[in-house]
Order: structure tokens, then sequence, then C-alpha cells
DNA sequence: TCCAGACATTCACATTTGTTAAGAAATCAC
DNA sequence: GTGATTTCTTAACAAATGTGAATGTCTGGA
């Protein structure tokens, strides 16, 4: 998946603002199993998934939690560390081959400044994680785990045939054996 | 609380842009228990609480989920239908006598474009909506109840003073018996 | 003051989910 | 292929939460 295809069809971007966004990128590929981001190192990339699976997961008391899935078209970062310049505590890991174009904070925060239009797409892609977030929220806060699970095999079919369901589980708040309950009807 | 000290708080803004922005603004009162913005409108307004309290609310088969308690130096509003100009499904009432400014969605995204200074604001504001939300969503998914209330209880104490107890078991997620039974301990 | 309505607590019981353990199935490395 | 490892399913039991009902408490209005 290009990005400037998919950034365009978010938002208005004339050509020489593309150039300069990409001028910007370093395009990169990676094997499936490989840790991107490690906390609690500050994440001062983030990385336009073009091709592939990336998942963010957060380790407490040693348990799991898958947080998102990245898919092509994503930016794949550690976003509270990235805005607030904090210690991460978000693991990103390649599920799949990967490949992606990687932009610097400050470089992209340069950029910000110095281009109306990428302040916009900045402002849009903050306005889009939260969307997808707050929609995730509601989800866990209004739906049971039946509920839940549909909805995600509904707008995400092709998830489960590439990721390990026990991860399915931890993204769903749920243990996987309660999943394979559910999913037994 | 005033709204150009606290957004100035948060990043630096020139005196004219300050007038632009506070011209733009309509300044209101209005007393408890008013409903502010009702489904399934869409939500063209955003509220700059300046004093008093309010909540947001779906209703879903009937029963009420709290999605979020409005405090002075939010911007109350449906923030899911006035980004993306849908029908709202949050309701939105006043706890409590309140007085805030009231921003046109047309108006204030004409201004995103005018101004680069409140391109970056409205960044700003998106981002931080999401490390809010995203804080939220991992203490659902990574604590149990008892957990999530001593955090809410230590982030946000007043607020066991000022609303009643079922909407403060609904922002966390379960039923006010729920509730109940946890601060018995 | 008194009443009606809203709110909070408690209980019993049903339902859901977590936990631990075991074994089956699938996948990977050699 | 073959063995080792990981993943998935199932089961039994424990723990947490939901539900409905009863009761007590608080509050605001007539």
């Amino acid at each position: 998946m290009k990005m400037i295809e998919t950034l365009r069809s978010r938002i208005d971007l004339p050509d020489d603002i593309c150039q300069i966004l990409l001028r910007a990128a370093i395009k990169r590929e990676v094997g499936k199993n490989n840790i991107l981001f490690q906390p609690p190192r500050v994440n001062r990339k983030c990385l336009f998934i073009e091709a592939g699976l990336v998942r963010g997961y957060k380790l407490i008391d040693g348990k799991d939690y898958t947080h998102h899935f990245f898919t092509p078209g994503w930016f794949a970062t550690d976003f509270e560390s990235f805005i607030s310049n904090r210690p991460a505590s978000l693991y990103i890991e390649t599920l799949t081959r990967c490949s992606y174009l990687e932009f610097d904070r400050e470089v992209l925060y340069r950029l910000y400044e110095e281009h109306h239009a990428l302040e916009k797409l900045g402002r849009i892609i903050a306005e889009k994680a939260y969307l997808f977030t707050v929609e995730k929220l509601t989800d866990l806060q209004t739906l049971d785990l039946k509920g839940r699970y549909q909805n995600l095999t509904r707008k995400n079919p092709e998830l489960f045939r590439q990721v390990p369901q026990k991860y399915i589980a931890s993204y769903l708040g749920v243990s996987e054996q309660s999943l394979s309950r559910i999913k037994g009807r």
C-alpha cells in the first residue's frame, strides 16, 4: 500500500508537499518476528506500514496485552511516547515480513512547523487515531465478549487467518480460553 | 477557568491569534440538568468548559453508559460526530450550573485553514484527546474493577463528591451494585 | 413538615470470565 | 520426515460481575 495515495484519500496534498514528505522517509524491510521498538526507550520514530502486519503490546506483571494490530496504511509507533516524548510502554513487533517508511520525530515535527498542509495532516492522523481508539473503548464498555468477537470478525476477518488466537484474545480483553469458549457457538 | 491561559499552557499562541479565537466564541451560561446535545443530530458545536461539570453518555438498549466527564479546561462535544460530521451518539448534559464558550464547527475549521497556529492547536487538542482515551482503554483492558476504582479516586477524587455514583459505575464499565460492593473494602 | 422520587446498599442467585491443568492439533526447525 | 515447540481446545473449579428485589437513605418540592 503506497503512502501518498493512502494519505491523499484522507486529505488534499499538493505534489511538492508529497515530495518533501517522501524525502523525509527511509524505506526499510524486515522479516517476521522482529521487535522494532522496545520500552522504556522513547519512541522517536514512526513507521508507515506499506505491507505486512505489526503488533503493539504491553507486558504488565508478565502478562501480554495486545494493544493494536498495525495493518498497511497505519503508522506503527507508541503514539503516546511519540507525542509526549516520554518513555514508551509499548513493544512493537512484526508478525510477518514487513516493508515500511520510517519517519523521525524531530524531522516530522519540523515539517509540521514549516508546512501548514503537513500540520493539517498531523491533525487528521491524530483525529483518526482518536476515532479508532474511542470506538474500541465503547465496544469494551458496552458489549460482551460475544459482541466484540462478532464485531471484529465482521470488520477484520482476515486477521484471524494471520494472527495467533491468543493475541486476538488479549486484544479483545479476555483470556485465550474464554475466546475459545465463545467460538464454539 | 479561562480558556486562553489554559490553551497557552499547552501551546504558544500569539496575542492576535488569541483575539481571533475569542471573537469566534459565544459565551453562555446554563443551569444544571440541561441537555446540551442530543443524538442523532450532528454535533456542529464544541464547548470550552470554563466552570461546572458536564457528562457525556450513550443510551444503548435503554442502558446508560457514561462516556466522559467534561471538567473545566475540556472541550465538551461528541468529538466523533464533530470530526466526522456524522450523526451523534452522545448525549451531553450539565450536572451543575455551567459557563462555557461555544464554537461553531464551520467557523473553527475555517480558522484552522486560515491560521497555521490554530491548525496546530487543533492537532494538539486531538492528540490530547487521544492520549486520554488510550489511557482509559488500557485501564479497562489491564486492570480489574478495584484497580480502576483506585486509579480514579487518586486522579480525580472530587468527582465522587459531585457525581451520582451510578454514573461513575458506568464510567468504570460496571453495574452500580458492583461498584458499591468494591467500595466496602 | 411531609411526601415522592432518586440514589445507595445489601442480599441471593445466575451468568460470565479467570485459572489451572491436561491433551489434541498445528507449526517449526533440523 | 521427525521431534520439539507452540498453539488451540476442553474441562473443572474458583472468582468476579450482572440481575432483580428489598430496604434504607437522602433530597427537593409542595
